[in-house]
DNA sequence: TGTACATCAGTGAACGCGCGTTCACTGATGTAC
DNA sequence: TGTACATCAGTGAACGCGCGTTCACTGATGTAC
């Protein structure tokens, strides 16, 4: 009880990842430091070592909990194509898109490389994204079998599809894309149209064809 | 003449960078130092500033070297591939994996987001990359003509290629598609497998039908 | 061919900075009896 | 209901670090005459 008093702060971990967050969102991974974090909250430089060993695993935190509200995304986008498998494998794709844009904070935190030093495994690790890569490979198995993505091998084509979407984020953020006519009305339209133009979703007599 | 005297240099700054590339393939370029590549050259860690307005000025003309030997890369692939506007495209692809994964030094200092503090522009900036993507676009063009790509607005198409690549070098790098069996032997042939999966640089008939 | 001089490319001391992390500590809280 | 005590979650001083950048300087080089 008592989340008053301020001594014990009584939410300082949920609070420290939340100031974190809005200093990753504003200014990047890479300018996070735990004392800042710490003086926006108005507490010593050493009590966030109460709750994270150190920064790395504050930002590892960040990132698990990205990756759990981004395969929420995908779940509920799931949900909503209802049995359209195509519409499922845009809706999924679109929710990735989505939610880096939405949410550059947590999409930094998992993307990031500035917490590995040399090499060592990064945030976004297997396990971690594991979820998310079983729903891709699902939706294009079906996506298959409903006949709206060609056939070959699933997992190339999931690689395809998770390199895309990850890609045209990146391109996105980094500026290239921007200039770009078609990215007028942000990245999401941009990529309904950019996964749709090479016939995802679309049934195998519309795919591909001169007219 | 005389390269030999010590005190000036004579190259010092073709030696900066390619020390430069040598501590970012090897630690990244968050780790990348002034200080330190002067001191790997011997030489006082002001003498830089003698060649580079600072830090993010050396990190540019890197990207910039780098932009313009993978552009090669590209040209070469081209014209190996000769009349064949699918095997181009699948050149020009390849490419620029190859060269992501053959040179992480260059590419990191094009794909670095670390310079800019806030949102500045990013050293992969539109006219640098200007003509790499008029290359691919010429492609993609070519390639619907040839009909071994499908219909539809050819920057859609470029953007789809470009940010494809891209992310499968991006994916590759942090890890998570390295455990993959299709990834076994390594990048190159995995993104010919996953370019042509989707029927990149096959004749239209060939093209997601079932069989 | 020699000389005066401008320019170029180094030097080294110094400034000021914020960072992550360790440490011994203490006040607040919760729990067993 | 009270009390003793373990544990939890803070504090603040301190360590040690490397960094980018500025500055006044000087030795080496190249050039005009």
């Amino acid at each position: 009880m008592s989340a008053k008093t301020n001594y014990h702060h009584g939410n300082l971990k949920r609070a420290l990842m939340d100031e974190a967050l809005r200093v990753v969102g504003e200014k990047g991974v890479a300018a996070l430091s735990l004392r800042e974090v710490a003086a926006a909250l108005g507490v010593s430089h050493t009590a966030p070592y109460h709750h994270f060993a150190d920064k790395a695993a504050l930002i590892h935190a960040l990132a698990h909990e990205g990756m759990a509200l981004m395969d929420e995304r995908m779940a509920a986008a799931e949900d909503a194509a209802g049995d359209d498998a195509g519409a499922r494998l845009l809706g999924i794709g679109t929710a990735y898109v989505t939610f880096a844009v939405e949410r550059p904070d947590y999409y930094a935190t998992m993307t990031a490389s500035e917490i590995t030093t040399s090499s060592e495994p990064p945030p976004q690790s297997e396990e971690e994204s594991g979820d998310t890569w079983k729903r891709l490979l699902r939706a294009v198995v079906d996506g298959q079998a409903a006949g709206v993505l060609p056939d070959g091998d699933p997992m190339l084509l999931g690689v395809h599809l998770w390199s895309l979407v990850h890609g045209l984020v990146q391109l996105w953020r980094t500026g290239p894309l921007q200039y770009l006519p078609q990215a007028s009305n942000g990245l999401e339209p941009l990529a309904r149209d950019v996964l749709s133009v090479m016939g995802v979703g679309k049934p195998r007599d519309e795919r591909g064809g001169q007219r």
